[in-house]
DNA sequence: AGATTTTAGTTAAGCGGTTAACTATACGAC
DNA sequence: GTCGTATAGTTAACCGCTTAACTAAAATCT
């Protein structure tokens, strides 16, 4: 592979020359500029990106942090969609992405994303931080590396879902349906802020229509369309007369409805069944999830937006956006 | 950050005493090694990892090529499963994974990639290669990154679902249900090998039973959700008596089915529907898909393995992993 | 015209590692 | 005691690029 010098020998320039030619810097004549352009042309000179970043910091790189919490993120069609985002704006500013997929210890930081940071490799850093105690970005920010925060983590730059005024809109659907025997799955909140939020949204929406949120029954899932088949399961044999799940995330309000399906009762005849982040399965499982759509895909990118401006000396601006309910078959109206 | 000269100063030896120690190389006394790595601990010393790259050329990164052919591969649940079996092995190796999403034009090849391989930035490359006449990883191999090839282009090495034998067993099923009037949704063959291989061995299904697989109407979708449903469309207004519908992924089959009872079929007793991909949604959907399972994550893992070893200069064989029929409720046996 | 500033380009010193080449001991073998 | 050879460690060149510092010529100002 061609070299700077390569070019420059060729062009019959120096090398600093050359590079700033490339790095379209001042006091250059046009001949000079042309004659080395054709010679980047000719040679199929590509610069050498590990010695530029050595010497100048850029690599041309930043890395989306997706930790594990419980189970593989390629697993939650939700976070694959924040992917998309970033990865689109990544594109567009033709910076690579790397992927960093840590594990989550509450005693110490996992070696490879710790290296990550160290190693200088990348310039900026997107982490999804809702666990309390442990933010990566906050990490990153730390060592000096840019960093935007998705989720509920209190950071330098924010972006996030109000995950408040979903879970507001969601018990608001449920009770505006007439629904008052209303079972929760949730999942562990001193693991996840955003759950914590989506509680309080629900809770207040609860408050406001007299309704008595801390009498509802509540379990834990682990997120997964299994254990939303083990809560559900827990729950009516607490509490068989519920007229309504609320699920914290749609893989456990599928795996609750399967459940509730092999075992007898109709959805969403006997038990409504609604879920929070309309993933893709949601519209085409049956019946048709009702749940509430965060944007995934737009706060992917503007996490990403948000970096580049970071990169770029800009102070960008805290980010909320509004989700949306989105009414599908599995929620039934009762008189 | 320290750098390695830090290091060497504070152990009070030299860098390259510090360097042999740190990649375990013999004539380093156990008193000094252990000097050594003390200073490590303590001054949180990580290598920097682009003028390791610069040296060494090791930078500890491999890419995941997956191009876009027609729509955004984060849209796919097929490639997402491909992306956690490479990340996992990733991870496990201590290799950083970089996501590279170039365009397919039959011109030139994408600036993004081509940067990517010269910039000596990545060690190696798993590309999924199913467009005739383009191929990422060839393009890779010709600049001397080393190279695996996900899909039926022929590279050094490859990794492929047997798609004949996956399009064999679903034809298979189709006819051994009674079927006869059978319809496909396929794709332009011309712009993926896997789909002719799929369609070759469904046509030597068709063969050895002695039906003519030439006459099945056959209209081309580009496998997103919603060309499943004009597809069928087209389809029916041809040849509105078909059975089955044979869809050659499963976002076309749902996107079929969802048509059809849209129009006041029912599936699958008016009309079957069978898809390819087992994409997690098809187990969920209604009626549940009957498709074929290539062991995705299983073609993301080796895929990865497989480059490692090429990486540690060993010659890692060509893979080809066995499809397996999903039966579900969306075939109906005719008489 | 002479002094000052601007423009155009070169030289060379790093960035933080790796590694070939070299030096200096220590250890056996004869 | 001498020689040969592992062993232990150092020195310094180099990877490819960026950039501060410098020189020289041209343009502008007094």
């Amino acid at each position: 592979m061609p070299t700077l010098r390569d070019v420059a020998e060729y062009a019959g320039v120096s090398t600093a020359t050359v590079s700033k030619v490339l790095s379209n810097k001042p006091y250059v004549s046009d001949a000079v500029r042309e004659k080395v352009l054709q010679a980047v042309e000719e040679l199929e000179y590509t610069p050498n990106l590990a010695a530029r970043a050595l010497t100048s910091g850029r690599t041309n790189t930043i890395a989306a942090v997706f930790p594990y919490v419980f189970d593989p993120v390629f697993k939650d069609p939700f976070v694959m969609k924040i992917l998309e985002g970033v990865e689109q704006v990544c594109t567009d500013n033709r910076y690579n992405l790397l992927l960093s997929t840590p594990r989550v210890n509450d005693d110490a930081i996992d070696p490879i994303y710790q290296q990550l940071l160290l190693s200088g490799y990348t310039e900026g850093v997107i982490a999804i931080d809702n666990v309390p105690g442990v933010s990566f970005a906050a990490e990153a920010e730390k060592r000096g590396i840019a960093s935007v925060v998705l989720g509920h983590h209190d950071g330098e730059t924010q972006v996030q879902s109000d995950n408040r005024n979903g879970g507001y809109q969601l018990m608001q659907a449920v009770l505006d349906s007439g629904h008052h025997a209303i079972g929760i799955i949730s999942a562990p909140d001193s693991l996840n802020l955003a759950i914590k939020e989506r509680l309080g949204g629900m809770a207040c929406a609860a408050r406001e229509a007299n309704v008595p949120f801390a009498a509802m029954p509540i379990v834990d899932g682990d997120f997964s369309t299994g254990s939303g088949a083990s809560a559900i399961q827990r729950l009516l044999s607490q509490t068989p007369d519920v007229s309504v799940i609320i699920c914290l995330n749609d893989r456990m309000a599928i795996g609750a409805m399967q459940w509730l399906q092999h075992n007898g009762y109709a959805v969403p005849y006997d038990i409504s069944v609604v879920g929070y982040d309309n993933i893709p399965l949601a519209e085409f499982c049956y019946p048709p999830l009702t749940t509430v759509d965060q944007q995934p895909v737009k706060l992917g990118e503007y996490a990403a937006r948000s970096l580049f401006q970071k990169l770029n000396k800009e102070a960008p601006p805290n980010v909320v956006l509004p989700p949306q309910l989105i009414r599908r078959g599995s929620l039934a109206v009762r008189q």
